[in-house]
RNA sequence: GCCCGAGUGGCGGAAUGGUAGACGCAGGGGAUUCAAAAUCCUCCGCCGCAAGGCGUGCGAGUUCGACUCUCGCCUCGGGCACCA
């Protein structure tokens, strides 16, 4: 008997779409254009779970829309720049390039089994010449457009290893190779100018309608915009030059409740007093040994340094504060200082208490009142309280009103003005790393600063230094140390100069990868025309994990390339449409080094809770993401070999819904398999009884001209038709779980049906349709040999009959007091009063009821009965 | 610490404010088979012999009716600007 056998149906229809060309996205201004997204991978090496799962939902939503009509662009690449690579080549030799691309060579062999429908004749990788050559031609662009500048910025420093380190690289506030204490230093780096448009990445925000509300939220928080005072505290006995303080609030409302001035250690006035002052350089220098994190600067202890100055109160000068250096006060953020009102602030509390300074209330809950004591009194802004320390409002007004009046207030006499600010800082581009895009600028002895020529381009990696291939086993920036790539000619006056030897953030790699799939080999970064027929992309998907950061610079990216001419307009917003899948966890197998440094295994290396290769134990910590770093990542080559493409891309698509997250577990996926084996009997089971009724031709004169089956027919129909819509729906609003579940079902109506063959057949030739996205080659072939003409690639999607989706009857639930008790079947138009007499009359209604009458009797028709006794 | 999410059977999960647990996994029972594999049928939230009662992280609230809406907690996850 014939089985189904994936490994050779799986080539034979991939072999069929690339002679067909199939997924080869057409500029085609005769039909409407669907751009689908997936974000693209770093090349690792190894495909996981994840990206299977990231793939197949992007692929689905291609094939979908392209059995819809439309001309769609799905494109993949490789986001290739970045440490990973650097870090290979320091713990294993070779070099960064050539493990890259080896990389991405294993990853395009272990995707393209997936069957994904993807344009490949588009593939690059983000550190093609090509591409980052463009990529410094557009730096050049913005540069000139005054998109980007210089200035100093603070940096990890790790002062063993003498060299920069990622946030990542920082564990404990310790280096992660050397273990020496990090420390703080100020770098000269380029910055893009995204604060600049913060306002409008705001407001733009708005009109995203298809992104996840959660996802723009989150830029919200991130943009920051706030309304406050910055106004100036006048000092008493200050060094030279600081008679005054400028702070900036967002509270000018509890101005009454100051108890003392914060100033950032990183302030003009703590770094001025460092200088003569032992005491304070200490303490300075004991807040810099810290990572540059916010999130290690808001775990750590708040700790204070009283300066011994002092600030007048604006209100009376007779009121004097205390100025201490905090460690907890950002240089980044407003002016680097602030006043404290530790009634109204749970961090200022907190500092108030350990350094015994004085609380006092502005105001107090509207009930009750009792001063503040270990807990600070912060009710939202929009409520209403009782004030002891107004200035310029009423008793009682809400925190709004309070604050708006104390502005003005403060506005009218000379305290300050109200300013808005944003807690978006500029984009930090430089990086002192070799694995990255060169910075296509010179330093020149006597022009300073110069872009490089534009026909310099692309400004290439150096491979080797003199002959032998660079030596990345010592840290630090090597293109710094090479003995001849940063010499070079001043563009402008024609002497030696020294090359820039910063790389740029992957981030900027990523920030524009979208426009130029639109165009991939353009000489130029894109092709307008290109850009104007596919841009924007109509659905973008991909992980959470990249809400804010990618997403918001994506977003100013796409402003900055139209302002200096290389997106049109209509592409100011890149991604219309946004799905942010859950990721794919799985445990983390650990071992420690002799240093005790944390060392991560991967899956297959380990087996029952011991390393395969010399049987150490391994810590196993739960679940969590599947990240390259930690190893945690499952290798689906094995499932694909095994079961094949279409069960790794059922699987996937079957157990979790795709904004969750979903813990890897191999347990389904021979169910998968199983049940695709199924489906694919089913049709061969009827290809066989259409072969034994005189084969296809047999069949094609039937259809809609046929004579209408018996009942079985047509029950199996309206259960095909609730099918199609349900799975459209479903695919069309992200529910993949969903269509997934309702093929399930309906493969089981269809294996009972006693309908027709020609009625069988149809169902299981539409069933094949509606699985194609999902599962493409048991669609293929499920296709042919039912006799479907051409590739089921290329049909059209059906379309449901709204005539079979409406019951005549449909089944009433009667509750009673809530809870479900009866139910009786009606017509589905019965009107609200006949349905009541048939509810009055039902068994439990009557025992419920005890011959009384009901309080009251809901009856929404076509759902639900409540009787309420 | 701050911002954003998520919590439903043994497990993954379904459910425009309207029958909680669709569909699948695991498990039980049966058919077929000399036997097994494969396949097919069937049962399956918890307590209870049953009648019935209890059930969507915990505690309140709104409603005829709450997994769904509101408030307060708990737990887990993501992001925090040099991981990508």
């Amino acid at each position: 008997m014939a089985r189904y056998t994936p490994a050779e149906i799986e080539r034979k229809w991939q072999d069929a779409w690339e002679a067909d060309a199939t997924f080869r996205a057409c500029h085609d201004p005769a039909r409407p254009k669907y751009y689908v997204l997936e974000m693209f991978p770093y090349p690792s090496g190894r495909i996981h779970m994840g990206h299977v799962r990231n793939y197949t939902m992007g692929d689905v939503v291609a094939r979908f829309k392209s059995s819809c009509g439309f001309s769609v662009l799905h494109p993949m690449g490789w986001d290739a720049f970045g440490m990973p690579a650097e870090n290979a080549a320091m713990e294993r030799g070779g070099h960064p390039k050539d493990w890259t691309y080896g990389n991405i060579a294993d990853m395009r062999a272990q995707m393209k089994p997936l069957g994904l429908s993807i344009d490949w004749s588009r593939e690059f990788a983000t550190c093609d010449p090509d591409y980052y050559g463009q990529q410094q031609a557009m730096f050049l662009d913005m540069l000139a457009a005054g998109l980007v500048y210089r200035k100093n910025a603070t940096v990890n420093w790790d002062p063993v290893d003498m060299t920069v380190l990622a946030n990542e690289q920082v564990i404990e506030g310790k280096g992660w190779r050397s273990g020496a204490p990090v420390e703080r230093r100020d770098l000269t780096q380029w910055f893009f100018r995204i604060s600049d448009f913060a306002d409008e990445l705001l407001e733009a925000l708005d009109g995203l309608e298809n992104w996840p509300e959660k996802v723009k939220l989150m830029q919200r928080n991130w943009i920051g915009k706030s309304r406050g005072l910055q106004m100036a505290f006048s000092t008493v006995d200050a060094p030279e030059g600081f008679d005054r303080i400028e702070v900036y609030t967002t509270r000018p409302d509890t101005l009454m409740g100051a108890s003392f001035l914060g100033i950032s250690p990183d302030h003009p006035l703590a770094r001025a007093l460092e200088r003569h002052r032992p005491d304070v350089a200490e303490f300075c220098a004991e807040c810099r040994r810290m990572g540059t994190s916010e999130e290690e600067l808001e775990k750590a202890e708040k700790r204070g340094f009283d300066t011994g100055l002092k600030v007048r109160h604006p209100f009376d000068t007779a009121w004097e504060l205390p100025v201490y250096i905090a460690n907890f006060i950002l240089m980044d953020y407003g002016t680097g200082a602030i006043f404290g009102c530790p009634a109204h602030d749970q961090r200022d509390l907190d500092f108030a208490r350990k350094y015994g300074l004085p609380v006092t209330d502005t105001f107090v809950a509207l009930d009750g009142g009792e001063p503040v004591g270990d807990v600070a009194f912060v009710p939202p802004k929009t409520e209403p309280v009782r004030w002891v320390r107004a200035f310029a409002w009423d008793e009682v007004a809400t925190g709004e009103q309070a604050v708006d009046a104390a502005i003005r207030f403060c506005e009218e006499n000379g305290v300050g003005h109200g300013v808005t600010k944003f807690r978006l800082r500029d984009w930090g581009l430089s990086r002192q790393r070799y694995w990255g895009c060169p910075i296509p600028v010179v330093h020149c002895p006597d022009c300073g600063v110069v872009p490089e020529a534009k026909e310099n381009l692309p400004i290439e990696l150096p491979y080797d230094e003199d002959g032998t291939p660079i030596d990345f086993s010592i840290p630090g920036n090597p293109l710094d140390r090479h003995p001849t790539w940063r010499n070079c000619t001043c563009p402008k006056c024609g002497q030696a100069a020294r090359r820039e030897t910063d790389t740029m953030d992957t981030f900027v790699d990523s920030s524009w990868y979208y426009a130029r799939f639109t165009a991939p080999h353009a000489a130029t970064p894109t092709d307008l025309a290109e850009a104007e027929y596919w841009m924007n992309v109509d659905q973008y998907i991909g992980g959470i994990e990249h809400a804010i950061l990618h997403l918001l610079y994506s977003r100013f990216f796409a402003r900055a390339m139209q302002i200096t001419g290389h997106l049109p307009e209509k592409a100011r917003e890149p991604f219309d449409a946004l799905f942010t899948q859950g990721m794919v966890t799985h445990e983390i197998y650990q071992t420690r080094d002799a240093a005790g440094r944390p060392v991560y295994h991967l899956p297959e290396d380990v087996e029952g809770g011991k390393l395969k290769a010399t049987g150490e134990a391994v810590e196993i910590i739960p679940s969590a993401k599947m990240s390259k770093s930690k190893k945690n990542v499952v290798d689906p080559v094995n499932i694909i070999e095994s079961f094949g493409a279409d069960t790794a891309r059922w699987f996937v698509l079957s157990d979790s819904p795709p904004e969750r997250d979903v813990e890897w577990t191999s347990a389904g996926a021979e169910a998968a398999h199983r049940h695709l084996g199924r489906v694919w009997r089913i049709a061969n089971g009827i290809a066989e009884e259409m072969d034994q009724g005189g084969g296809i031709a047999a069949y094609e004169s039937e259809g809609e001209g046929a004579a209408p089956g018996g009942e079985d027919d047509l029950t199996l129909r309206r259960a095909l038709h609730k099918t199609i819509h349900d799975v459209t729906m479903g695919i069309e609003s992200f529910g993949f779980n969903s269509s997934v579940a309702k093929l399930y079902a309906f493969t089981n109506t269809l294996a009972k049906s006693a309908a027709s063959l020609p009625a069988r057949r149809e169902a299981a030739m539409v069933m094949a349709q509606l699985m194609a996205p999902m599962t493409p080659h048991l669609a293929e072939d499920i296709w042919a040999m039912l006799g479907g003409q051409g590739l089921i690639a290329r049909a059209p999607w059906p379309k449901p009959d709204p005539a079979l989706l409406v019951e005549d009857t449909v089944t009433l639930p009667i509750q009673i007091n809530g809870k479900r008790r009866s139910e009786i079947a009606v017509p589905r138009d019965m009107d609200a009063a006949e349905v009541e007499k048939l509810v009055l009359a039902d068994d439990a209604v009557r025992k419920a009821l005890d011959g009384g009458a009901p309080k009251k009797l809901i009856v929404v028709p076509g759902r639900i009965v409540n009787v309420v006794v």
